[in-house]
RNA sequence: GCUCGAGUGGUGGAAUUGGUAGACACGCAAGACUUAAAAUCUUGUGUCCACUUGGACGUGCGGGUUCAAGUCCCGCCUCGAGUACCA
C-alpha cells in the first residue's frame, strides 16, 4: 500500500479507539485537569451539513492537543433532547417524541462518528433522559426553597426567611422578591399556611405568579423574551402578544447585578459581553415621587393615590419637566383620570391593548396619547404638571412611569410637540427647536440650585436634593425581567410540583423523577390547559396537609382516598370537583355539621367521608365500606327541576353500586335519634371494596406546565462529571475536580439564553453550597457560521429559456436555485440539470462560450436553498482527516465564512504528500539516522510555531504551518524518523487517523493519543546570519546577509558600506540609520 | 437610532508586541507526462510602467503620530451582528 488509502484507514481505526476506550477518562488527581466542552447539540431530523461540527472538530483538536500536553482531559458530548421539533413532529404524525428523538440521535451518532471525535461516550447526558431531568426536577426544587437574601448578596434556604417571619415579620428583610406590606412575627403566626406560602412566593427564587408573558397562539405556549425576535416567535416566526398569564418564572433579576459584574472574570469575545450587558442594561439614576392632584374637582384625600414614582437617568434635567407619561396599563390611571377624561382614556386603553407586540414597534413614529385631567405637583417648582398616559412608556420597565423633559429626550419632545406641551429649556446655551439635546455635556441652566452645573455634579446635587426632600433616592434598574419558567407543552420537563388547595407543593425527593405520562394528542386540552392535563391516572398522593398552622380539632381535612375509583374520566372536571368539595367542607350548613358529628371517627363503625366527588357529583357523606351515601337535603330539594336532578343523580349512583340515603334538614333537627338509626340500617359490615384507609395520602393534582428548553441545559456541564450518579446531581468530589469548563466552544446565538442562564444557575448551586465555582465557563469561543454558496441558473421570463450568467443583463430573467450537486467551478451540468426536475425536461439553454455559466451567492446553508454541503460526502470522497483540516483550513474559528468545496483538493494533497514523505519506491521507508540540521530546524520551527498558535486557538494557521513543514521536507528529501514522528506527533489532533496508522508503520505499539507533544529546543534555530531588510525611509531596497554577532554599529557600517546603499543614496549623507537586531534595517535620508 | 465587530490580490485568508504586506491554499496561465482526458508534477501569478536589471503605486476613503503604520490616533464611507420607544 503505497498510496494514501483513507478509505482502509479510518475505519481501522476508529474501530481500534472503540474497542480499546481510547478516549474514556476518569479523574486522576495526579494529573491537572483540562474540560473542553462543546454546546450539545438538538438533534433535529435534518441531520449535520458541514457548518455544524465546525466547532466540534476545533475543540476535538484543542482536547487532543492538551491530552498530548499531559492532562487529563474531559471532553463530553451529549443532547439536548427536549424541544419543539420533535413535539410539532408528534402533533403531525402522533408519533412520540421520545421515539423521534431516539431516531434522530442515532442518525446524529453516526454522523458524528465518522468524523473521528474523541469524545468519552460514556458519559453521554441526554436531556430528556427520566435519569437526567430528576436531577433537573431537583434543582428546580433547590430554586423554588431558596429566596434571595440582598445584605448577603446570596440565595439562601427559605427556612430561614421563614424563620425570621415567624420571631420578627418582614419589616427588617431585605431580600429580592415583590415589595409585600410589613407585617409582623404575630400576624404572620396567625395566618394559614394558604396565606403564608403566597407570601412566600414573593420571595422564592422560582415562583408562581401572574406575569405579562410573550403568548404565542399558533405554538399555544409562552416564550422566553430571547425566544421572541422582532415581535414574533424565534422557532417557525409566528405572531406574540402580550397576555398576563399564571406562571412559574425564575428571579433572575437577583443575579442581576453578579451576572454583569462576572463579564469581567471570564474569557468571552467583547460582542458577546457586550450583548450579555446590554441585555442586563444596567441604568443609575434616581427614583422619584410626584404628588398627583386632580384639578377638575376636590378629591377625597384617603380615596387618592397621593404619588406617582418615576424612575429617571437624568435627575439633573428635573426642572425641565412639563408633564408625566404613565403606561396606559399603570395601575393609577383608573384611580387619577377625572370624570371628564374618562371616555378619552378608557378608548385609548383599549387601543393600546388590541395592539400586538409587533404593531407597536412598528408604529414607533406614530405619537399617541391621552389626557387623564389629572396634575401633580413639581416637587421644586410647586408647578401643576399635566399627567398622560402613552404606549411610548413601557409598564413592565422601572416604575412605568416617566417625568418626562421634552428638552432633554427625543421621545418626550416629540411627544410635547405633537400635542403642543410647554418644553421648558434647561440647558445653557443649546437650541432645542428642532430637537431635544440628549447629550450629557454643557451646563445646566432654568433650573434654580442646578444652575451652571455639569451634567454628572448636577445629577449628584439633584439626587441629594431628592433625597434630602424624602421624595425619592438613588437607584439603579435593570432591564432584565425574570425568566419565565413554564411551557404549555408536551415534550419538557414535568415540574416536581403539585397542587393542593390550589398551593403549589414540591414532590418528595424519593419520588423523582415525576416522569412524562402518556397522552392521546399533544395538543392543549379543549379548555386551553397544557398537554399534560390530558393523562390519565396522573396524580400525586401527597401527605395530607394541615391548611392552618394550628389545627383544631373541628378542622380536621377528609380527603378520601377510594373515590378515585368513581372518578370522571376527564381530569379537569374532576379537579374542579375537588376544589368544590373542598370548599364546601370548610363550609358545612348547620346539618351536616349535625350529621357530621354522629358519623366521624368510625363512630358507627365504619368511615365516613364528607364530600367526595363520586363520577361528576358530590355526595355530602361517603362510607366507601357500605358503599353508602348520605344526602343531606336542604329546602331547594323540593323543587321539581331538583327532584329531576337529584332523580337522575341518584340513578347514576345506584349504577355505581351506592346506595343513596336522603336525609331531610327537618328530621335532622327534629329527630335526630331516627335517623342516625336509618343510617346504622344502611351500613354493611363486611365489605370486600377498598377503602383507601392506611394507603397514607391524597391524590393531588399535578402540575401540567413543563420547563422550557434552557433548564436541561442551564447544568449539563455539571452532569458530564458525574453522569451515572443516581444519589447525587454530581459528586462533589468530582465536580471539585473536573471544576469549571477551560474550553467553550459553540454558536453566538445563545448569548442572552443558555449562556446567561447557565450562569445564572451556576452562581446559585455555588451560593448553596452545591460548587465551589461562581461561573461555569472559564473562555468561550463562538464558532462562525459556515454558508452556503448557492448556484443560480436565470430564466427569461419571456421564452423560458435558462441564460448563462454572462447574457442575463440581455433578457429579463428571474434566478432559480440549482442544486450545488449540478454545478462545477460555476459551469452547470445541462444533462444533470434536466434530469433533475421534471420540469426541466425539455429546457432550453442560451450558453457562453459553449458553457452554461451560473451565478452564485452566499447564504445561509439550507435544503431550500439547495446549497447544503453534508460531510458525509465529503468523508466517503476524502476522509475525515482531509475534512477536518480543511474545516479548519477555510479561516478563523469565530469568522463567518462561505463553503467551498473547491480547497479541499489542496489540504487532501498535502496530506498525500505527508504519506509520500514516508514511502520511498512503493514502500514504507524511514531512516533512523541523526537528522540533518536543516530538517531539524524545520521540526522545531514547526513546534514553535503550531504550539503557539493552538495556544492562541488560531486553529486554521496550524493547517498552512503543517503544509509549510511537509513543503520543506519534501524538498530536503527528508524521511528521516525523528523528525517524521514529530511532525505526525503535531498533526494527530487534526489528522488523527493517518497520523495513528503512520505511527503504527513506524512501529509503534502503542496509540499516538499517548505521544507527548514535542517540546521546542531554541537551539535548533539559532542562526549564524541573518538576511536584513535594508529601507530607505521606510521603503524596503534589498536584503543583506549579515552575520548575527554584529553589533548594531557594525550592521550600520556594513549596511553603509554595501554598493546599493551606496547606489540609492547617490552622494547622499544618510541622517540616521536605525539598526533593530535580526529585525530589520532603515536608512533616513 | 444606539452598541459591538469587520473592510488586505480573481477567491478563502496570513502578517502574534508598530519592523520585509499578500504566508498557506484555491483559481488562473504556461510547460512536462499522455493518442486524449483526468490525475500528477514543474514554473509563473497584487496592479501599472519598463518588460533584462529596475521603477512607481498598493491593506475601504481623508488626515495625523512615527525612522517605520494593514497594525496606533482623529474624521468619514461601506458591510455584518446584536438591540430597539429601557425613561
Amino acid at each position: 500500500m503505497s498510496e494514501y488509502n483513507h478509505r482502509a484507514i479510518e475505519p481501522k481505526w476508529r474501530k481500534s479507539w472503540k474497542d480499546n476506550e481510547t478516549y474514556k477518562v476518569t479523574e486522576d488527581t495526579n494529573k491537572e485537569k483540562f474540560y473542553v466542552l462543546d454546546m450539545f447539540p438538538y438533534p433535529s431530523g435534518a441531520g449535520l451539513h458541514v457548518g455544524h461540527p465546525l466547532g466540534y472538530i476545533a475543540s476535538d483538536i484543542y482536547a487532543r492537543y492538551k491530552r498530548a500536553q499531559g492532562y487529563n482531559v474531559l471532553h463530553p458530548m451529549g443532547y439536548d433532547s427536549f424541544g419543539l421539533p420533535a413535539e410539532q413532529y408528534a402533533i403531525q404524525t402522533g408519533q412520540h417524541p421520545a421515539i423521534t428523538t431516539e431516531k434522530n440521535i442515532e442518525r446524529y451518532r453516526d454522523q458524528l462518528d465518522q468524523i473521528g471525535f474523541s469524545f468519552d461516550w460514556s458519559r453521554e447526558v441526554r436531556t430528556s433522559d427520566p435519569k437526567y431531568y430528576k436531577w433537573t426536577q431537583w434543582i428546580f426544587k433547590q430554586v423554588f426553597n431558596s429566596w434571595y437574601n440582598k445584605s448577603t448578596d446570596k440565595a439562601e434556604n427559605i427556612e430561614d426567611l421563614v424563620a425570621i417571619f415567624e420571631k420578627e415579620g418582614n419589616a427588617k428583610v431585605n431580600a429580592v422578591g415583590e415589595e409585600t406590606t410589613v407585617f409582623s412575627a404575630e400576624e404572620w403566626n396567625t395566618w394559614d399556611i394558604k396565606k403564608q406560602r403566597s407570601i412566600l412566593m414573593n420571595y422564592r427564587l422560582a415562583y408562581l405568579a401572574d406575569s405579562w408573558v410573550n403568548w404565542c397562539p399558533a405554538l399555544g405556549t409562552v416564550l422566553a423574551n430571547d425566544e421572541v425576535k422582532d415581535g414574533v416567535s424565534e422557532r417557525g416566526g409566528h405572531p406574540v402578544e402580550q397576555k398576563l398569564m399564571r406562571q412559574w418564572s425564575m428571579r433572575i433579576t437577583a443575579y442581576a447585578e453578579r451576572l454583569l459584574q462576572g463579564l469581567d472574570k471570564i474569557d468571552f469575545s467583547d460582542s458577546l459581553k457586550e450583548q450579555q450587558k446590554n441585555w442586563i442594561g444596567k441604568s443609575q439614576g434616581a427614583s422619584v415621587k410626584f404628588e398627583v392632584r386632580c384639578s377638575m374637582f376636590e378629591v377625597d384625600e384617603s380615596q387618592t393615590p397621593n404619588h406617582i414614582e418615576v424612575f429617571t437617568t437624568r435627575p439633573d434635567t428635573i426642572f425641565g419637566v412639563s408633564f408625566m407619561v404613565l403606561a396606559p396599563e399603570h395601575p393609577l390611571v383608573n384611580l387619577i383620570t377625572t370624570p371628564e377624561q374618562k371616555e378619552a382614556i378608557e378608548a385609548y386603553q383599549k387601543q393600546a391593548s388590541l395592539k400586538s407586540e409587533r404593531d407597536r414597534q412598528s408604529d414607533v413614529k406614530n405619537i399617541t396619547g391621552a389626557f387623564t385631567g389629572a396634575y401633580a405637583i413639581h416637587p421644586f417648582t410647586g408647578n401643576k404638571i399635566p399627567v398622560w398616559i402613552g404606549d411610548y412608556v413601557l409598564a413592565s420597565y422601572g416604575t412605568g412611569a416617566v417625568m418626562a423633559v421634552p428638552s432633554g429626550d427625543q421621545r418626550d419632545w416629540d411627544f410635547a410637540t405633537h400635542f403642543g406641551i410647554d418644553i421648558p429649556n434647561v440647558f445653557e446655551g443649546v437650541d432645542i427647536s428642532k430637537s431635544a439635546y440628549a447629550e450629557k455635556e454643557g451646563l445646566i441652566a432654568n433650573s434654580d440650585f442646578l444652575n451652571g452645573l455639569k451634567v454628572k455634579d448636577a445629577i449628584k446635587k439633584a439626587i441629594h436634593a431628592i433625597e434630602e426632600k424624602g421624595i425619592g433616592t438613588g437607584k439603579t434598574n435593570y432591564r432584565l425581567r425574570d425568566a419565565i419558567f413554564s411551557r404549555q407543552r408536551y415534550w419538557g420537563e414535568p415540574f416536581p410540583v403539585y397542587y393542593q388547595d390550589e398551593i403549589p407543593y414540591l414532590i418528595d425527593d424519593a419520588d423523582l423523577p415525576v416522569t412524562l405520562p402518556e397522552v392521546d394528542k399533544y395538543l392543549p386540552t379543549e379548555d386551553g390547559e397544557p398537554p399534560l392535563a390530558r393523562a390519565e391516572n396522573w396524580f400525586y398522593k401527597a401527605d395530607v396537609k394541615s391548611t392552618s398552622p394550628q389545627p383544631s380539632p373541628e378542622d380536621d381535612v377528609e380527603e378520601g382516598s377510594g373515590e378515585e375509583f368513581y372518578k370522571t374520566t376527564d381530569v379537569k372536571t374532576w379537579f374542579r370537583l375537588k376544589e368544590f368539595a373542598r370548599e364546601n367542607r370548610k363550609n358545612q350548613t348547620h346539618c351536616e355539621k349535625i350529621i357530621w358529628q354522629e358519623v366521624r371517627g368510625s363512630k358507627l363503625g365504619c368511615r365516613f367521608r364528607r364530600q367526595q366527588v363520586i363520577d361528576n357529583y358530590i355526595a355530602d357523606f361517603v362510607s366507601f365500606s357500605s358503599m353508602l351515601i348520605l344526602e343531606i337535603d336542604g329546602e331547594i330539594h323540593n323543587r321539581p327541576s331538583q327532584q329531576i336532578y337529584d332523580a337522575k343523580r341518584t340513578q347514576k349512583l345506584n349504577e355505581l353500586g351506592f346506595n343513596v340515603l336522603r336525609i331531610d334538614n327537618k328530621d335532622v333537627l327534629e329527630n335526630l335519634d331516627e335517623v342516625v338509626e336509618k343510617i346504622k340500617a344502611n351500613l354493611k359490615t363486611n365489605s370486600s371494596l377498598p377503602t383507601g384507609e392506611g394507603k397514607g395520602g391524597v391524590e393531588t393534582r399535578m402540575e401540567f406546565n413543563t420547563m422550557p428548553g434552557w433548564a436541561g441545559s442551564s447544568w449539563y456541564f455539571l452532569r458530564y462529571m458525574d453522569p451515572h450518579n443516581e444519589n447525587e446531581f454530581a459528586s462533589k468530589d468530582k465536580i471539585e475536580y473536573w471544576n469549571q469548563v477551560d474550553l467553550y466552544i459553540g454558536g453566538a446565538e445563545h448569548a442572552t439564553g443558555h449562556l446567561l442562564y447557565s450562569r445564572f444557575w451556576t452562581k446559585f448551586l455555588h451560593d448553596r453550597g452545591f460548587i465551589s465555582f461562581d461561573e461555569p465557563f472559564k473562555k468561550l469561543i463562538n464558532q462562525g457560521m459556515i454558508l452556503g454558496r448557492s448556484s443560480f441558473v436565470y430564466r427569461d421570463k419571456k421564452s423560458g429559456k435558462f441564460i448563462s450568467s454572462g447574457k442575463v443583463s440581455e433578457f429579463d430573467t428571474i434566478a432559480i436555485h440549482a442544486d450545488i450537486s449540478l454545478v462545477d467551478n460555476d459551469v452547470l451540468d445541462i444533462e444533470a440539470f434536466k434530469n433533475w426536475r421534471e420540469e426541466y425536461k425539455d429546457a432550453e439553454f442560451i450558453l457562453e462560450d459553449g458553457k452554461y455559466i451560473c451565478g452564485h451567492e452566499v447564504e445561509k446553508m439550507s435544503k431550500s436553498k439547495y446549497n447544503v454541503q453534508t460531510p458525509d460526502e465529503l468523508v466517503e470522497k476524502f476522509g475525515a482527516d482531509t475534512l477536518r483540516c480543511y474545516e479548519m483550513f477555510l479561516g478563523p474559528l469565530e469568522q463567518f465564512k462561505p463553503w467551498d468545496v473547491k480547497g479541499i483538493n489542496g489540504v487532501n494533497n498535502f496530506l498525500r504528500k505527508l504519506w509520500r514523505l514516508f514511502h520511498q519506491g512503493g514502500s514504507f521507508n524511514v531512516s533512523k539516522e541523526v537528522p540533518s540540521k536543516e530538517a531539524l530546524k524545520t521540526l522545531h520551527k514547526t513546534i514553535k510555531k503550531i504550539t503557539e498558535d493552538l495556544d492562541r486557538y488560531s486553529f486554521n494557521t496550524v493547517v498552512s504551518t503543517l503544509m509549510i513543514a511537509v513543503n520543506e521536507l519534501t524538498e530536503q528529501k527528508c524521511n528521516n524518523q525523528n523528525i517524521l514522528e514529530g511532525i505526525i506527533i503535531l498533526l494527530a489532533p487534526y489528522a488523527p487517523h493517518i497520523s495513528e496508522e503512520l505511527w503504527e508503520k513506524i512501529g509503534h505499539t502503542n496509540s499516538i493519543t499517548q505521544a507527548n507533544w514535542p517540546t521546542f529546543d531554541p537551539a535548533m534555530l539559532v542562526e549564524d546570519d541573518f538576511e536584513y531588510p535594508v529601507s530607505f525611509n521606510g521603503k524596503m531596497k534589498f536584503k543583506l546577509l549579515l552575520p548575527t554577532s554584529l553589533n548594531p554599529k557594525e550592521v550600520e557600517e556594513e549596511v553603509l558600506k554595501f554598493e546599493k546603499t551606496i547606489q540609492i543614496l547617490e552622494g547622499k549623507s544618510p541622517k540616521k540609520v536605525i539598526v533593530v537586531p535580526k529585525k530589520i534595517v532603515n536608512v533616513v535620508v
